[in-house]
DNA sequence: TTTCGGAAGGCGAAGCTTCGCCGGAGCTCG
DNA sequence: CGAGCTCCGGCGAAGCTTCGCCTTCCGAAA
């Protein structure tokens, strides 16, 4: 009684439930006066198609997978938000399986969704980049695109250039003549952090700085970590003039030791951060960020899903690729770039690379 | 060759399918040798049960669906953790069926859960409180829980104390002498912006003060709305003392503004935010915020709709509850409470309710 | 020897669709 | 007037599992 089935639909129509299901799909060729009675009985009925049978009969449930470690951080729910947008969009369902807060069952999350029958997967889990029997399980049979490195390779890789987005803020704070950039990063155990670093290393090897472990200091992605991080940082090199932060949250931590500790933004010390969240227009001062795309690395990831999965359909295996996207910095007061009364509205006027985002896929 | 099923799993080890179904079920009794060699060939293989046959035939596919507005936003993303996090401690996957921007496509969503047969759903959308359809639907066969009204009501609904969370700050607030509290609202179609506009009132009432509805200004849940607001209200009522902010990031902007017009916090204007984001404990100064529990109010409608779904297969049909979740205020710098140095932490002082949400459902 | 009981495992059906194929009715064309 | 075609709709099967029931076999008790 729960959900009427095309049996029923087919018993209130005096029809045999194939004829039903013909009309319902708008296939066979079928009388107009009985397909007004089938439709007319489905809607009285309220009928619903089973997702389920239907899956089980053609393998194919127009439902994606995705595996995300922490759907409450303001960075991955952006992508999830991408992919599941763009899922929407070819007409596919998203569920999720997400992981324990110790990103230890990346496997059993990734069973139930192969249970579910899936027809591919991305992953937005950093936590599971090291994780080399889940890297093994993404090589499988089952179509799976990746927004983070997956261990072993082999799988298809869409993720924003965060080397360039530290090179970029490094260079522009190097352009505005600070020597002495301190920078704090994200967690040690997610790649994008040494990948920042490394764009941070890059730049100040360009721009003909020594790099200085001291001007280093680790954070954990949230205000209180920056703000910890800010002042360590500051107490081992109070020469400091300038900081990139690996994200916007910790930067407005930083910007709160900055002002427990007397020193002004940006005259005494410029600051960078990273996502260009929504926050960032408005801390005090208004902070210089590198505008992420992040919606649109869940986007293109889910694109390139539903290609490879098509692909595989058709009996074809495509390589896999890699996609880097580009970013672009947002100019704003905290690294005194714009005159005074300067509105604080987004301007992108740098970025990395083409717009290769911007390209169809191919 | 993409999936693995029992047929080939019992081809491998010489038995029917069914016997391999009742060994990996651990049903009925087999000889230990054969299942061994079951077990064996499924390992071998790889075999993955299919979860669509399963729930074909038993009418249950232990998975639940989640109607959000919005995965992207700090708050309801945090709600959609609760239910997410719950869901798996009962074996439940979760899948996901987001609302266009518009929130004009709930009935759609709803359908494609309702397709892939859930076995009930938690709506996380307060962007479809007023959707007639969608509450009609809500009330339909399927077991549901909302964390936000429901038009035309019949359904449970599981929601923080929203009137009591703008009470408990008003109050605060003139308990500290404050006379000319203002407030800054979410959005006006949100059913919570006008019951925290109502507890707001009514702690004025309480203590004496008159309502003005010149101290009253709308924004948009985000730091730009916050701050364009902020400054509205400023410019109307030069005379304010305090506001209470609907939310975390708003307030963060009404900071930006009232540093830009050079009004110091608290000593010239109090300010008191909602939610209790980590991004609070860092702003300066410090927001003073209530703690709005938004995982647990999706942990309670995820364990409440499990349970619903319990008795609906037994064959019950529980009334519909309504559950609210107490609040708690956190003192900090902004509203002028602690002496200056002392630690910007958490500390829970006064909550509305008795603690209702630790409570075990019955 | 007969009978009973339990262990082991096979068989058929159901759950809901979709797809390919077939048969009958009515019509057109030669 | 018969051959052949189109239109309409029914039938059977498949897709993967679970469940209830049945058969076979073997040892033990009567």
């Amino acid at each position: 009684m729960a959900h009427v089935s095309l049996k029923d639909v087919a018993a209130r129509s005096g029809v045999s439930f194939q004829t039903a299901s013909k009309v319902l799909n708008g296939k066979g060729t079928v009388a107009a006066e009985t397909r007004q009675r089938i439709l007319g009985a489905a809607e009285e009925l309220g009928y619903v198609p089973n997702a389920l049978a239907r899956g089980l009969l053609s393998r194919r449930t127009r439902t994606i997978g995705v595996v995300a470690s922490d759907f409450s951080d303001t960075v991955l729910s952006q992508v999830v938000v991408g992919v599941e947008r763009e899922a929407r969009r070819h007409g596919h369902g998203v569920i999720i399986g997400s992981v324990d807060p110790e990103g230890s069952d990346g496997v059993r999350s990734l069973h139930a969704l192969i249970e579910r029958r899936v027809d591919g997967i991305v992953t937005v889990a950093p936590k599971l980049e090291g994780d080399r029997a889940f890297g093994a399980l993404l090589r499988g049979p089952i179509a799976a695109v990746s927004t983070h490195r997956v261990a072993g390779g082999g799988v298809s890789v869409v993720e924003p250039d965060d080397a360039g987005a530290a090179s970029l803020a490094t260079r522009h704070l190097a352009a505005l003549g600070h020597r002495r950039i301190g920078t704090i990063t994200g967690r040690g155990d997610r790649r994008a952090s040494h990948a920042r670093v490394a764009g941070y290393r890059r730049a100040l090897a360009e721009t003909g700085i020594p790099f200085d472990p001291d001007l280093v200091e680790e954070g954990d992605w949230e205000p209180e970590g920056g703000y910890q991080a800010g002042h360590r940082l500051l107490d081992r090199a109070p020469d400091l003039s300038a900081v990139f932060v690996q994200n916007d949250p910790m930067a407005a931590g930083l910007l709160a030791a900055l002002h427990d500790r007397g020193r002004r933004v940006p005259a005494d010390c410029a600051v960078v951060g990273c996502d260009n969240l929504t926050l960032a227009a408005r801390t005090i001062p208004p902070l210089t960020t590198v505008a992420i795309p992040l919606v649109e690395t869940g986007e293109i990831a889910a694109r390139l899903l539903v290609g490879v999965v098509e692909e595989r359909a058709a009996g074809r295996t495509p390589e896999p690729r890699r996609l880097v996207l580009p970013v672009g910095l947002v100019y704003r007061a905290s690294s005194g770039t714009p005159a005074p009364g300067t509105p604080a509205a987004p301007r992108n006027v740098a970025g990395t690379g083409a717009a290769s985002a911007r390209r169809p896929l191919p």
